[in-house]
DNA sequence: AAGGCAAGTGGGTATATACCCGCGTCGTGT
DNA sequence: ACACGACGCGGGTATATACCCACTTGCCTT
């Protein structure tokens, strides 16, 4: 009976579900959640290379070089290089900066519905303990 | 501001990184928590059919497909024909229940150091937030 | 200046997960 | 009995994510 309240599985299922809201929400821009947040990052902090952005994202660099390329390919962010050769420097580009305009409101849209439909004070207790695991 | 606690994302990092906990716990079975739950999955259906399993697990059936033949490549299931030619039953293999039974522990002292970390009550809380998702 | 270690990437491999399409099987209506 | 729609699955493709290894570039020490 236990084995039907492993946190770890629940948490899987929470967020392919929540994760589905967004991205049916994003839909319509071409991009799903996870490249939203993470052109939402990048721009806070561009230039910034793979490895600094893997370190806020907390992602394995490996992941966001692939996450990245997505983008790239997408025209949303340049792939360019720093003054240290080794590093990849990445910036939004024009595309990317209307996604991100577009898609505010949009994510918001989906953020104040969870929001409403837990009740704000159940919303940061989720959070809350999201973050304690 | 308010990007930094889009639900989604939180989910995410938490489920990334409590995955991770399990995955260390059953590491020395050589298996990871995903495939140990659709392991106990299929035992308390056996036999059981792909299609079956995947509306119990609330997962894609294709997704359940290759997760239970990476199942039957380390012969923890045993993939076979029901009367039905189309369907594809699975049932526990020898090694499976072994794996079952040594991981038991395994999963629960993960799951315990987790409510305890919470709290009792927290973690009650979490998983009827995560269900009201 | 040369050697050598550290840092930054990229690519290979593996699992997780979804959606779509094609193929084979079932069952039912005529 | 046959044809056709319904069902079950496998495989292709795409993203998410991690770990490990190889290659390049930087930099520091001798």
């Amino acid at each position: 009976m236990t084995s039907d309240t492993c946190h770890c599985i629940l948490l899987r299922k929470a967020t392919r579900k929540v994760s589905s809201y967004y991205d049916e929400a994003l839909a319509p821009l071409g991009v799903n959640i996870g490249q939203f947040s993470l052109l939402r990052n990048i721009r806070k902090l561009e230039p910034v290379s793979l490895t600094d952005l893997a370190h806020k994202v907390e992602l394995d660099r490996s992941t966001v070089g692939r996450n990245a390329k997505v983008l790239e390919r997408l025209e949303l962010v340049a792939i360019g290089h720093g003054e240290d050769q080794r590093e990849a420097m990445l910036t939004i580009a024009p595309k990317g900066r209307e996604i991100l305009d577009k898609g505010a409101p949009l994510w918001d849209s989906v953020q104040d519905e969870i929001d409403a439909r837990l009740g704000r004070e159940k919303a940061e207790q989720l959070q809350e303990l999201l973050a304690a695991l």
